[in-house]
RNA sequence: UCCGCGGUAGCUCAAUCGGCAGAGCGGGUGGCUGUUAACCACUAGGUUGCAGGUUCGAGUCCUGCCCGCGGAGCCA
């Protein structure tokens, strides 16, 4: 008896097969019972049939409640009005374990149940389909940079100073010392950067912001490049391609995972190289000229991220932001040094920032002068402007939001759900 | 932190002007020879978030608190 995956029943027509799984659904009708299994590969229709009213394996298949643990034996049969074009014909049924009352039954359920039942609720279809597209993604990221000879470098989440001095901090005791959880780990990969040239790294960052909407959490996840002898305009080829290179990946081999989620894919069949470019000016321009009340000088927020996606089906590139609204690493324009050479990348269809980067600063002079103008305490910096002392060069990279980037691509209403476990305000249980 | 909305059976919700707390799903029992969130019949299931107040009478009105959801701000 071979033990299969659903997912493979397929290629085994008409052959005898063990699956291992969980009740999804039962039906009954007199002589004959069906049984849906699933077993986080598919869900098959398995089937009893039998004109003896006692007949043994009715007698276990009425004792099966919801997500009880069964191993089916039997026959892979192909049927048109099974579910997915094929059935077991069962010819024995083990039963592992009776599940009592499962909560998350086939019917509606409100946010706050299924929030406080997620280590079930990723039984579900649709977690499921979300998280193998959040799979699909982490696997297209890291084969974009390693392809691309990309060192991967891993920054710490322990870190011993407010690196950006921007967002509020998880803090810690470090023995007889306060530590903070990482909300970055681009402050490493510049050191690595020029260390190694190209480098990235890609773990969970933590901001103990107060946030509460649908694009916050308060862990997630971080893919951050950064390139040695690169610019701006650099970093902001690399984040199309890579951009470009997700989409590829998720919509050649997870076609079924949106189709579950309802996910039309025509939106992101239809993004190309290049993405709209503006300047920070332009855009203010343009989100005044369709009724932003946005002044220049303001950060945009979410009515205006959705007014951008409303006017443009493609990823937006916004460079050239005022210094005093990013961060004190920012590269200043040569030409008016009041812009910081930042990129922000805007999803298509309301999902906003996905990318923040830019180019870094590289002098010593510069550098020193922006940590005072940031009251920041230079000597947690110390490190950082060594940098800056041993062989400076001009320097880039980016950060993409993993979870955004998922909520994006499969269309969640919320990004809780890109993320197996989310953490957010008021909430950290499950 | 601010604004708005909500908390009634395991779940999703209803309950008219303040007047007997109800339905569907899920559970249980029985029926049905191909079901597709199957269907049909019967059945069990309640401290109406907590505390106080008004009233002959409160799920319903008032006050405070707790919890959550939507949004804003903050932020990425």
């Amino acid at each position: 008896m071979k033990r299969i995956y659903i997912e493979e029943i397929s290629q085994h027509k008409g052959e005898e097969v063990e699956i291992r799984g969980w009740v999804y659904n039962k039906r009954s009708s007199g002589k004959v019972r069906f049984l849906l299994v699933r077993d986080g590969t598919g869900l098959v229709q398995t089937t009893i049939f039998s004109q003896v009213k006692d007949h043994p394996l009715f007698q276990k298949f009425d004792e099966l409640t919801q997500e009880s643990s069964v191993i089916v034996q039997g026959q892979v049969i192909e049927d048109q009005r099974a579910p997915g074009g094929y059935e077991i014909m069962v010819r024995d049924l083990q039963i592992i374990h009776l599940a009592q009352n499962y909560p998350i039954t086939p019917k509606d359920h409100s946010i706050p149940f299924l929030m406080n039942h997620r280590h079930l609720w990723l039984r579900s279809r649709k977690q499921q389909a979300i998280l193998q597209v959040r799979w699909e993604i982490i696997r297209a990221i890291r084969d974009f940079f390693d392809g691309r000879n990309f060192r991967l470098i891993d920054a710490p989440i322990l870190t011993p100073s407010a690196c950006e001095g921007t967002t509020t901090l998880f803090e810690t005791q470090y023995f007889d010392q306060k530590a903070y959880l990482s909300q970055s780990g681009q402050l490493y990969m510049e050191a690595a950067a020029m260390a190694f040239g190209k480098v990235y790294c890609f773990g969970p960052t933590f901001r103990a912001e107060k946030s509460k909407t649908r694009r916050h959490l308060i862990e997630f996840w971080m893919v951050e490049p950064e390139v040695a002898f690169a610019t701006l305009e650099d970093i902001i080829l690399i984040a199309e391609d890579l951009i470009l290179f997700i989409l590829e990946r998720v919509l050649s081999r997870r076609r079924v995972e949106l189709e579950i989620l309802e996910r039309d894919p025509s939106p992101l069949e239809k993004i190309t190289r290049p993405f709209i470019r503006l300047t920070y000016e332009e855009t203010v321009r343009i989100l005044q000229s369709k009724g932003s009340k946005m002044a220049y000088g303001d950060d945009f927020g979410a009515p205006e991220e959705t007014l951008l996606s409303q006017i443009y089906d493609q990823p937006v590139c916004i460079t050239h932001f005022p210094a005093k609204i990013k961060a004190f690493y920012m590269q200043p324009d040569e030409k008016n040094p009041d812009l910081a050479l930042g990129v922000d990348v805007m999803a298509p269809e309301g999902y906003g920032e996905i990318i923040g980067g830019g180019q870094r600063i590289h002098d010593l002079n510069l550098l020193e002068k922006r940590l005072a103008e940031f009251n920041l305490p230079r000597e947690a910096y110390e490190w950082y402007l060594d940098l800056r002392r041993y062989g400076s060069v001009p320097h880039a990279g980016f950060g993409l939001g993993l979870e955004r980037t998922v909520a994006w691509i499969c269309k969640l209403k919320h990004i809780r759900e890109a993320i197996p476990f989310p953490r957010l305000l008021y909430r950290i249980y499950p």
